[in-house]
RNA sequence: GGAGAGAUGGCCGAGUGGACGAAGGCGCUCCCCUGCUAAGGGAGUAUACGGCUUAUACCCGUAUCGAGGGUUCGAAUCCCUCUCUCUCCGCCA
Protein backbone atom coordinates (compact mmCIF):
# COMPACT_ATOMS: atom_id res chain seq x y z
CA UNK A 1 0.00 0.00 0.00
CA UNK A 2 1.11 3.43 -0.65
CA UNK A 3 1.60 6.48 2.16
CA UNK A 4 -2.19 7.78 2.19
CA UNK A 5 -0.86 10.98 3.14
CA UNK A 6 1.25 11.11 0.09
CA UNK A 7 -1.57 10.30 -2.11
CA UNK A 8 -3.98 12.99 -0.72
CA UNK A 9 -0.81 15.76 -0.67
CA UNK A 10 0.13 14.73 -4.48
CA UNK A 11 -2.17 12.67 -6.54
CA UNK A 12 -1.03 13.79 -10.15
CA UNK A 13 2.89 12.77 -8.86
CA UNK A 14 1.40 9.12 -7.70
CA UNK A 15 -0.08 8.86 -10.97
CA UNK A 16 2.80 9.87 -12.98
CA UNK A 17 5.55 7.24 -11.35
CA UNK A 18 2.84 4.64 -11.54
CA UNK A 19 2.59 5.76 -15.68
CA UNK A 20 5.76 4.41 -15.74
CA UNK A 21 4.70 0.85 -14.67
CA UNK A 22 1.86 1.24 -17.15
CA UNK A 23 -0.31 1.55 -14.73
CA UNK A 24 -3.10 3.96 -15.41
CA UNK A 25 -4.32 5.91 -11.62
CA UNK A 26 -7.65 7.80 -12.03
CA UNK A 27 -7.00 11.01 -9.85
CA UNK A 28 -10.17 12.40 -10.87
CA UNK A 29 -12.15 9.20 -9.64
CA UNK A 30 -9.85 9.22 -6.18
CA UNK A 31 -10.09 12.41 -5.26
CA UNK A 32 -13.67 13.03 -5.63
CA UNK A 33 -14.23 9.49 -3.46
CA UNK A 34 -11.39 11.37 -1.01
CA UNK A 35 -13.95 14.55 -0.83
CA UNK A 36 -16.77 12.48 0.35
CA UNK A 37 -14.89 10.46 2.37
CA UNK A 38 -13.44 14.02 4.72
CA UNK A 39 -17.12 15.08 4.96
CA UNK A 40 -18.73 12.05 5.61
CA UNK A 41 -15.95 11.05 8.48
CA UNK A 42 -16.21 14.62 9.89
CA UNK A 43 -19.78 14.43 10.17
CA UNK A 44 -20.06 10.71 11.48
CA UNK A 45 -17.30 11.49 14.06
CA UNK A 46 -18.89 14.86 14.90
CA UNK A 47 -21.84 12.49 15.78
CA UNK A 48 -20.22 10.28 17.66
CA UNK A 49 -18.71 13.09 19.46
CA UNK A 50 -22.11 14.65 19.99
CA UNK A 51 -23.66 10.99 21.46
CA UNK A 52 -21.08 10.24 23.13
CA UNK A 53 -21.47 13.31 25.41
CA UNK A 54 -24.62 13.31 26.35
CA UNK A 55 -24.92 9.72 27.20
CA UNK A 56 -22.52 10.82 29.81
CA UNK A 57 -24.62 13.05 31.08
CA UNK A 58 -27.24 10.75 31.10
CA UNK A 59 -25.16 8.73 33.43
CA UNK A 60 -24.01 11.98 35.27
CA UNK A 61 -28.21 12.61 35.76
CA UNK A 62 -29.29 9.04 36.70
CA UNK A 63 -26.20 8.89 39.23
CA UNK A 64 -27.93 12.16 40.78
CA UNK A 65 -31.18 11.04 40.96
CA UNK A 66 -32.62 13.46 38.30
CA UNK A 67 -35.33 12.40 35.79
CA UNK A 68 -33.39 11.51 32.47
CA UNK A 69 -36.60 11.42 30.12
CA UNK A 70 -36.09 14.48 28.92
CA UNK A 71 -32.28 14.03 28.13
CA UNK A 72 -33.20 10.26 26.20
CA UNK A 73 -35.86 12.02 24.15
CA UNK A 74 -33.61 14.24 22.95
CA UNK A 75 -31.03 12.05 22.14
CA UNK A 76 -33.49 9.71 19.99
CA UNK A 77 -33.15 11.28 17.09
CA UNK A 78 -29.44 10.79 16.71
CA UNK A 79 -28.98 6.88 16.68
CA UNK A 80 -30.51 6.83 13.03
CA UNK A 81 -28.67 9.72 11.88
CA UNK A 82 -25.52 8.32 12.74
CA UNK A 83 -26.06 5.35 11.59
CA UNK A 84 -26.97 6.55 8.02
CA UNK A 85 -24.03 8.70 8.14
CA UNK A 86 -21.65 5.33 9.36
CA UNK A 87 -23.63 3.47 6.30
CA UNK A 88 -22.47 5.83 4.26
CA UNK A 89 -19.01 6.27 5.32
CA UNK A 90 -18.44 2.54 5.42
CA UNK A 91 -19.17 2.06 1.86
CA UNK A 92 -17.55 5.20 0.70
CA UNK A 93 -14.27 4.08 2.74
CA UNK A 94 -14.58 0.45 0.96
CA UNK A 95 -14.39 1.97 -2.36
CA UNK A 96 -11.23 4.08 -1.15
CA UNK A 97 -9.61 0.88 -0.08
CA UNK A 98 -10.42 -0.86 -2.61
CA UNK A 99 -8.91 1.68 -4.73
CA UNK A 100 -5.22 1.71 -2.95
CA UNK A 101 -5.38 -1.65 -2.24
CA UNK A 102 -5.07 -2.34 -5.87
CA UNK A 103 -2.32 0.38 -6.35
CA UNK A 104 1.04 -1.59 -7.30
CA UNK A 105 4.40 0.22 -5.57
CA UNK A 106 5.80 3.55 -6.70
CA UNK A 107 9.31 2.18 -8.72
CA UNK A 108 12.42 3.27 -7.24
CA UNK A 109 14.17 6.27 -9.57
CA UNK A 110 17.05 3.93 -10.17
CA UNK A 111 14.34 1.76 -12.07
CA UNK A 112 14.94 1.76 -16.00
CA UNK A 113 11.89 2.73 -18.11
CA UNK A 114 10.18 0.10 -19.90
CA UNK A 115 7.44 -1.74 -20.68
CA UNK A 116 7.69 -5.70 -20.52
CA UNK A 117 11.11 -7.90 -20.32
CA UNK A 118 12.26 -6.99 -23.22
CA UNK A 119 13.26 -3.85 -21.91
CA UNK A 120 14.61 -5.18 -18.56
CA UNK A 121 18.51 -3.74 -18.23
CA UNK A 122 21.29 -5.97 -18.16
CA UNK A 123 23.58 -4.84 -15.54
CA UNK A 124 26.55 -7.60 -15.33
CA UNK A 125 27.25 -11.34 -16.50
CA UNK A 126 29.40 -14.06 -14.64
CA UNK A 127 30.65 -17.29 -16.23
CA UNK A 128 31.11 -18.78 -19.80
CA UNK A 129 28.22 -20.30 -20.91
CA UNK A 130 28.46 -23.30 -23.40
CA UNK A 131 27.14 -23.32 -26.25
CA UNK A 132 23.83 -24.67 -27.48
CA UNK A 133 25.19 -26.89 -29.89
CA UNK A 134 23.98 -30.87 -29.15
CA UNK A 135 22.93 -29.83 -25.91
CA UNK A 136 19.99 -31.54 -24.53
CA UNK A 137 17.45 -30.05 -22.30
CA UNK A 138 16.55 -31.24 -18.85
CA UNK A 139 13.50 -32.78 -19.35
CA UNK A 140 14.98 -35.45 -21.96
CA UNK A 141 18.27 -35.79 -19.93
CA UNK A 142 16.34 -36.55 -17.20
CA UNK A 143 13.98 -39.08 -18.80
CA UNK A 144 16.73 -40.83 -20.67
CA UNK A 145 18.03 -41.60 -17.13
CA UNK A 146 14.54 -42.98 -16.31
CA UNK A 147 14.86 -40.79 -12.77
CA UNK A 148 12.49 -37.74 -14.32
CA UNK A 149 8.69 -39.10 -15.08
CA UNK A 150 5.85 -36.57 -15.99
CA UNK A 151 3.98 -38.99 -17.26
CA UNK A 152 3.81 -40.82 -13.48
CA UNK A 153 3.03 -37.04 -12.17
CA UNK A 154 0.32 -36.77 -14.89
CA UNK A 155 -1.00 -39.62 -13.77
CA UNK A 156 -1.30 -38.87 -10.07
CA UNK A 157 -2.37 -35.32 -10.41
CA UNK A 158 -2.06 -33.61 -14.10
CA UNK A 159 0.10 -31.40 -16.00
CA UNK A 160 2.88 -29.26 -14.33
CA UNK A 161 3.94 -31.52 -12.27
CA UNK A 162 6.70 -34.08 -12.04
CA UNK A 163 7.86 -36.96 -9.99
CA UNK A 164 11.95 -37.53 -9.39
CA UNK A 165 13.80 -40.75 -8.53
CA UNK A 166 16.75 -42.03 -7.35
CA UNK A 167 20.03 -39.32 -8.00
CA UNK A 168 17.61 -37.07 -9.55
CA UNK A 169 15.41 -37.11 -6.39
CA UNK A 170 18.69 -37.02 -4.06
CA UNK A 171 20.09 -34.30 -6.22
CA UNK A 172 16.96 -32.20 -5.79
CA UNK A 173 17.32 -32.41 -1.79
CA UNK A 174 21.26 -31.60 -1.84
CA UNK A 175 20.81 -27.96 -3.65
CA UNK A 176 18.31 -27.45 -1.50
CA UNK A 177 20.46 -28.74 1.53
CA UNK A 178 23.72 -26.55 -0.32
CA UNK A 179 21.73 -22.89 -0.40
CA UNK A 180 19.90 -23.43 3.09
CA UNK A 181 23.57 -23.99 4.27
CA UNK A 182 25.85 -21.25 2.14
CA UNK A 183 23.04 -18.67 3.29
CA UNK A 184 23.18 -19.86 7.66
CA UNK A 185 26.66 -20.44 7.49
CA UNK A 186 28.26 -17.95 5.51
CA UNK A 187 25.46 -14.96 5.27
CA UNK A 188 24.12 -14.66 8.24
CA UNK A 189 20.60 -15.85 8.26
CA UNK A 190 18.65 -17.29 10.59
CA UNK A 191 16.97 -21.00 9.04
CA UNK A 192 13.25 -20.92 9.63
CA UNK A 193 10.54 -23.50 9.26
CA UNK A 194 7.29 -22.44 8.28
CA UNK A 195 3.27 -23.49 7.51
CA UNK A 196 2.76 -23.61 3.54
CA UNK A 197 -0.59 -22.91 4.18
CA UNK A 198 -1.23 -19.10 5.58
CA UNK A 199 -4.49 -16.90 6.00
CA UNK A 200 -5.41 -14.38 4.01
CA UNK A 201 -4.69 -11.33 5.95
CA UNK A 202 -1.08 -12.82 5.44
CA UNK A 203 -1.81 -12.74 1.82
CA UNK A 204 -3.15 -9.23 2.35
CA UNK A 205 -0.02 -8.54 3.95
CA UNK A 206 2.36 -9.27 1.55
CA UNK A 207 0.46 -8.36 -1.34
CA UNK A 208 -0.73 -11.04 -3.12
CA UNK A 209 -4.39 -10.19 -2.11
CA UNK A 210 -6.54 -8.92 -2.86
CA UNK A 211 -5.59 -8.73 -6.61
CA UNK A 212 -3.94 -11.98 -7.40
CA UNK A 213 -5.85 -14.46 -5.80
CA UNK A 214 -6.23 -16.29 -9.32
CA UNK A 215 -2.46 -17.29 -9.03
CA UNK A 216 -3.58 -19.04 -5.63
CA UNK A 217 -4.82 -22.68 -4.74
CA UNK A 218 -7.49 -22.36 -2.07
CA UNK A 219 -8.26 -24.65 0.35
CA UNK A 220 -12.07 -25.87 0.33
CA UNK A 221 -13.41 -25.90 3.80
CA UNK A 222 -14.58 -23.52 6.90
CA UNK A 223 -11.02 -21.26 6.93
CA UNK A 224 -9.90 -19.35 4.50
CA UNK A 225 -6.55 -21.00 3.42
CA UNK A 226 -4.21 -20.86 0.90
CA UNK A 227 -1.53 -22.71 -0.07
CA UNK A 228 2.13 -20.10 -0.31
CA UNK A 229 2.97 -19.24 -3.56
CA UNK A 230 6.32 -18.74 -2.02
CA UNK A 231 7.83 -18.79 1.53
CA UNK A 232 8.05 -14.72 1.33
CA UNK A 233 4.11 -14.86 2.55
CA UNK A 234 4.86 -16.43 5.67
CA UNK A 235 8.51 -15.21 6.47
CA UNK A 236 7.54 -11.49 5.84
CA UNK A 237 4.09 -11.47 7.78
CA UNK A 238 6.57 -12.89 11.10
CA UNK A 239 6.48 -9.12 11.03
CA UNK A 240 2.86 -8.21 10.72
CA UNK A 241 1.87 -5.99 13.84
CA UNK A 242 4.99 -5.97 15.15
CA UNK A 243 6.81 -3.19 16.74
CA UNK A 244 10.85 -4.21 16.51
CA UNK A 245 13.74 -2.56 18.74
CA UNK A 246 16.41 -0.65 16.23
CA UNK A 247 18.53 -2.75 17.98
CA UNK A 248 16.92 -5.61 16.36
CA UNK A 249 17.17 -4.80 12.67
CA UNK A 250 18.11 -5.86 9.97
CA UNK A 251 16.49 -9.31 10.47
CA UNK A 252 18.08 -12.27 8.02
CA UNK A 253 15.59 -15.37 7.37
CA UNK A 254 15.78 -18.24 5.41
CA UNK A 255 13.16 -21.15 4.54
CA UNK A 256 13.36 -24.09 2.09
CA UNK A 257 10.02 -24.41 1.26
CA UNK A 258 7.39 -25.49 -1.41
CA UNK A 259 5.86 -23.00 -3.62
CA UNK A 260 2.17 -23.70 -5.26
CA UNK A 261 0.88 -21.86 -8.12
CA UNK A 262 -2.04 -21.73 -10.19
CA UNK A 263 -0.30 -20.42 -13.13
CA UNK A 264 -3.03 -18.89 -14.20
CA UNK A 265 -2.46 -17.09 -17.82
CA UNK A 266 0.57 -19.14 -18.29
CA UNK A 267 -1.67 -21.61 -20.86
CA UNK A 268 1.12 -22.88 -23.30
CA UNK A 269 4.17 -21.59 -22.03
CA UNK A 270 6.62 -23.35 -21.08
CA UNK A 271 4.63 -26.42 -20.99
CA UNK A 272 7.55 -28.67 -21.58
CA UNK A 273 9.63 -29.88 -18.56
CA UNK A 274 10.40 -28.73 -15.18
CA UNK A 275 10.12 -24.69 -15.60
CA UNK A 276 6.90 -23.93 -14.85
CA UNK A 277 5.35 -25.71 -12.37
CA UNK A 278 2.59 -25.85 -10.12
CA UNK A 279 4.77 -27.03 -7.24
CA UNK A 280 8.86 -26.30 -6.50
CA UNK A 281 10.37 -25.90 -4.29
CA UNK A 282 12.41 -22.45 -3.55
CA UNK A 283 14.93 -21.33 -0.59
CA UNK A 284 13.65 -17.79 -0.24
CA UNK A 285 15.18 -15.09 1.68
CA UNK A 286 13.78 -12.06 3.61
CA UNK A 287 15.14 -9.29 5.28
CA UNK A 288 13.72 -6.54 7.20
CA UNK A 289 16.01 -3.41 6.75
CA UNK A 290 16.17 0.35 8.52
CA UNK A 291 14.63 2.57 5.55
CA UNK A 292 17.54 4.26 5.50
CA UNK A 293 19.58 0.87 4.61
CA UNK A 294 17.29 -0.89 2.84
CA UNK A 295 18.82 -0.38 -1.03
CA UNK A 296 22.84 -1.55 0.59
CA UNK A 297 20.50 -4.66 1.47
CA UNK A 298 19.23 -5.48 -1.65
CA UNK A 299 22.82 -5.31 -3.68
CA UNK A 300 23.71 -7.79 -0.70
CA UNK A 301 20.69 -9.59 -1.31
CA UNK A 302 21.61 -10.52 -5.13
CA UNK A 303 25.24 -10.78 -3.88
CA UNK A 304 23.81 -13.40 -1.80
CA UNK A 305 21.42 -14.94 -4.59
CA UNK A 306 24.68 -14.70 -6.78
CA UNK A 307 27.64 -16.70 -4.74
CA UNK A 308 24.67 -19.72 -5.03
CA UNK A 309 24.93 -20.08 -8.73
CA UNK A 310 29.14 -18.94 -8.59
CA UNK A 311 29.37 -21.62 -5.95
CA UNK A 312 27.57 -23.80 -8.39
CA UNK A 313 29.38 -22.92 -11.44
CA UNK A 314 26.41 -21.93 -13.28
CA UNK A 315 26.71 -19.06 -16.08
CA UNK A 316 24.07 -16.17 -15.29
CA UNK A 317 23.28 -12.93 -15.74
CA UNK A 318 21.64 -9.72 -13.50
CA UNK A 319 19.26 -8.05 -14.93
CA UNK A 320 17.27 -4.72 -13.71
CA UNK A 321 13.75 -4.74 -14.10
CA UNK A 322 12.15 -2.08 -15.86
CA UNK A 323 9.41 -0.28 -14.19
CA UNK A 324 6.65 -2.47 -16.09
CA UNK A 325 8.09 -5.53 -15.78
CA UNK A 326 8.44 -5.34 -11.60
CA UNK A 327 5.82 -7.42 -9.32
CA UNK A 328 3.40 -4.77 -7.50
CA UNK A 329 4.99 -5.07 -4.59
CA UNK A 330 8.44 -3.98 -5.53
CA UNK A 331 9.99 -0.51 -5.49
CA UNK A 332 12.97 -2.44 -7.61
CA UNK A 333 13.48 -5.21 -8.46
CA UNK A 334 16.81 -7.40 -10.03
CA UNK A 335 16.19 -11.06 -11.54
CA UNK A 336 19.39 -13.31 -11.77
CA UNK A 337 19.01 -15.47 -14.99
CA UNK A 338 20.99 -18.78 -15.37
CA UNK A 339 22.02 -19.73 -18.32
CA UNK A 340 20.06 -22.62 -20.32
CA UNK A 341 21.96 -24.27 -22.90
CA UNK A 342 18.80 -25.87 -24.77
CA UNK A 343 17.05 -22.50 -24.75
CA UNK A 344 20.59 -20.79 -25.92
CA UNK A 345 19.17 -18.29 -23.55
CA UNK A 346 19.23 -16.86 -19.66
CA UNK A 347 16.14 -17.68 -17.86
CA UNK A 348 14.63 -15.92 -14.82
CA UNK A 349 15.96 -18.76 -11.28
CA UNK A 350 15.77 -16.00 -8.89
CA UNK A 351 14.39 -12.56 -8.29
CA UNK A 352 15.38 -10.12 -5.56
CA UNK A 353 12.95 -7.11 -4.71
CA UNK A 354 13.11 -4.50 -2.46
CA UNK A 355 9.34 -3.44 -1.41
CA UNK A 356 10.59 -0.82 0.85
CA UNK A 357 7.56 -0.02 3.13
CA UNK A 358 4.42 -1.17 0.65
CA UNK A 359 4.31 -4.55 2.22
CA UNK A 360 5.17 -3.14 5.65
CA UNK A 361 2.65 -0.54 5.80
CA UNK A 362 -0.06 -3.05 4.85
CA UNK A 363 0.88 -5.58 7.75
CA UNK A 364 2.16 -2.64 10.31
CA UNK A 365 5.37 -3.73 10.48
CA UNK A 366 7.04 -1.28 12.13
CA UNK A 367 10.46 -0.62 14.69
CA UNK A 368 11.06 1.78 17.25
CA UNK A 369 12.95 4.67 16.03
CA UNK A 370 15.74 5.24 18.66
CA UNK A 371 15.32 9.35 19.05
CA UNK A 372 12.11 9.77 18.24
CA UNK A 373 10.78 6.42 20.38
CA UNK A 374 7.88 6.61 17.31
CA UNK A 375 7.16 3.32 15.72
CA UNK A 376 8.07 3.78 12.17
CA UNK A 377 7.43 1.76 9.27
CA UNK A 378 10.44 -0.59 7.80
CA UNK A 379 11.31 -1.72 4.94
CA UNK A 380 11.15 -5.39 3.78
CA UNK A 381 13.33 -7.24 0.99
CA UNK A 382 12.66 -10.71 -0.26
CA UNK A 383 14.64 -12.70 -3.04
CA UNK A 384 14.87 -16.39 -4.25
CA UNK A 385 18.17 -18.15 -3.29
CA UNK A 386 17.62 -19.54 -5.16
CA UNK A 387 14.42 -21.59 -6.79
CA UNK A 388 15.47 -25.61 -6.55
CA UNK A 389 14.11 -26.63 -9.22
CA UNK A 390 15.21 -24.59 -11.67
CA UNK A 391 18.81 -24.72 -10.40
CA UNK A 392 18.28 -28.42 -10.90
CA UNK A 393 17.33 -28.08 -14.07
CA UNK A 394 20.13 -25.72 -14.98
CA UNK A 395 22.87 -28.23 -13.42
CA UNK A 396 21.35 -30.94 -15.77
CA UNK A 397 21.51 -28.79 -18.55
CA UNK A 398 25.46 -27.04 -18.01
CA UNK A 399 26.68 -30.12 -16.57
CA UNK A 400 25.47 -32.65 -18.97
CA UNK A 401 27.57 -34.97 -21.37
CA UNK A 402 27.83 -35.95 -24.46
CA UNK A 403 26.62 -39.80 -23.55
CA UNK A 404 23.41 -38.16 -21.36
CA UNK A 405 24.95 -38.71 -17.63
CA UNK A 406 25.39 -35.66 -15.70
CA UNK A 407 28.68 -34.47 -13.67
CA UNK A 408 28.06 -33.34 -9.62
CA UNK A 409 28.86 -29.94 -9.07
CA UNK A 410 31.40 -30.08 -6.75
CA UNK A 411 29.67 -28.35 -4.14
CA UNK A 412 26.85 -30.60 -4.30
CA UNK A 413 29.21 -33.68 -4.07
CA UNK A 414 29.35 -33.72 -0.52
CA UNK A 415 25.76 -33.86 -0.66
CA UNK A 416 25.14 -36.17 -2.79
CA UNK A 417 27.92 -39.71 -0.52
CA UNK A 418 30.38 -37.99 -3.06
CA UNK A 419 28.85 -39.09 -6.22
CA UNK A 420 30.75 -37.60 -9.09
CA UNK A 421 28.38 -38.14 -12.01
CA UNK A 422 24.63 -39.25 -12.47
CA UNK A 423 23.75 -41.91 -14.70
C1' G B 1 -13.48 -35.20 18.15
C1' G B 2 -15.62 -34.62 23.67
C1' A B 3 -15.65 -31.69 28.50
C1' G B 4 -14.10 -27.41 31.00
C1' A B 5 -11.36 -22.65 31.74
C1' G B 6 -9.59 -18.39 29.62
C1' A B 7 -7.99 -13.99 26.03
C1' U B 8 -7.47 -6.54 29.21
C1' G B 9 -1.72 -1.65 27.80
C1' G B 10 5.87 -3.59 26.95
C1' C B 11 4.87 -7.41 31.10
C1' C B 12 1.77 -8.96 35.45
C1' G B 13 -3.03 -7.93 36.93
C1' A B 14 -7.97 -5.33 38.72
C1' G B 15 -12.34 -4.13 36.61
C1' U B 16 -20.00 -7.78 35.46
C1' G B 17 -23.76 -1.46 32.14
C1' G B 18 -22.34 5.15 33.10
C1' A B 19 -16.91 10.38 34.67
C1' C B 20 -12.80 3.59 32.02
C1' G B 21 -8.02 4.40 27.31
C1' A B 22 -8.86 1.57 31.50
C1' A B 23 -6.93 0.83 39.25
C1' G B 24 -2.48 -1.25 41.21
C1' G B 25 2.30 -3.35 40.46
C1' C B 26 6.69 -4.28 37.37
C1' G B 27 9.61 -2.33 33.53
C1' C B 28 11.25 2.04 30.90
C1' U B 29 12.27 7.65 30.41
C1' C B 30 13.15 12.35 32.74
C1' C B 31 13.77 15.26 37.24
C1' C B 32 14.87 15.72 42.57
C1' C B 33 17.26 13.82 46.91
C1' U B 34 21.22 10.89 48.64
C1' G B 35 28.53 10.67 48.61
C1' C B 36 28.46 5.03 47.63
C1' U B 37 28.17 -0.42 45.73
C1' A B 38 21.29 0.16 48.87
C1' A B 39 17.18 3.16 48.87
C1' G B 40 13.63 7.24 48.64
C1' G B 41 10.38 11.23 46.32
C1' G B 42 7.98 13.41 41.88
C1' A B 43 6.42 13.45 36.76
C1' G B 44 5.76 10.89 32.31
C1' U B 45 5.06 6.30 29.55
C1' A B 46 -0.41 2.44 23.91
C1' U B 47 -1.77 2.39 18.78
C1' A B 48 -4.35 3.75 14.39
C1' C B 49 -7.13 7.35 12.04
C1' G B 50 -9.60 12.20 11.22
C1' G B 51 -9.75 17.65 11.81
C1' C B 52 -6.54 21.90 12.47
C1' U B 53 -1.51 22.95 10.89
C1' U B 54 4.45 24.64 7.16
C1' A B 55 4.72 20.50 10.82
C1' U B 56 5.38 13.04 11.51
C1' A B 57 5.02 19.50 17.14
C1' C B 58 0.67 21.05 19.93
C1' C B 59 -4.56 21.08 20.35
C1' C B 60 -9.48 18.91 19.42
C1' G B 61 -12.06 14.55 18.05
C1' U B 62 -13.03 9.21 16.72
C1' A B 63 -11.89 4.13 17.20
C1' U B 64 -9.43 0.10 19.64
C1' C B 65 -9.84 -4.26 26.36
C1' G B 66 -8.69 -11.64 20.88
C1' A B 67 -12.03 -10.84 15.95
C1' G B 68 -16.85 -9.88 13.91
C1' G B 69 -21.97 -8.95 14.78
C1' G B 70 -26.13 -7.67 18.25
C1' U B 71 -28.87 -5.36 22.63
C1' U B 72 -28.67 -0.22 24.84
C1' C B 73 -29.10 6.78 25.20
C1' G B 74 -24.40 4.42 26.71
C1' A B 75 -20.61 -2.01 26.39
C1' A B 76 -13.95 -4.08 28.66
C1' U B 77 -18.57 -5.40 31.32
C1' C B 78 -24.82 -8.39 28.66
C1' C B 79 -26.12 -11.76 24.10
C1' C B 80 -24.57 -14.48 19.45
C1' U B 81 -20.80 -16.35 16.05
C1' C B 82 -15.76 -17.18 15.14
C1' U B 83 -10.38 -17.50 16.24
C1' C B 84 -6.62 -18.65 19.48
C1' U B 85 -4.51 -20.44 24.30
C1' C B 86 -4.57 -23.74 28.59
C1' U B 87 -6.28 -28.41 31.40
C1' C B 88 -8.40 -33.37 31.10
C1' C B 89 -10.17 -37.45 27.84
C1' G B 90 -9.98 -39.69 22.89
C1' C B 91 -7.09 -40.22 18.40
C1' C B 92 -2.55 -39.71 16.01
C1' A B 93 3.23 -38.68 13.45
Amino acid sequence: MLDVKYLRADPEAVAVQLARRGFEFDVAGFQSLEERRKALQTRTEQLQAERNSRSKNIGKAKAQGQDIAPLLADVERLGGELDAARAELDSVQNSLTALTQGLPNLPHASVPDGKDENDNVEVRRWGDPRPAEGAKDHADLGEALGLMDFAMAAKLTGARFTVLRGQLARLHRALAQFMLDVHTTEHGYQEVYVPYIVNGTSLLGTGQLPKFGEDLFTLQGDHDWRLIPTAEVPVTNFLRDEILAAEELPQRWVAHTPCFRSEAGSAGRDTRGMIRQHQFDKVELVHASLPEHSYETLELLVSHAEAILQKLELPYRVVALCAGDMGASAAKTYDLEVWLPSQNTYREISSCSNCEAFQARRMLARYRHPETKKPELLHTLNGSGVAVGRAMVAVLENYQRPDGRIDVPTVLRPYMGGLEVIG
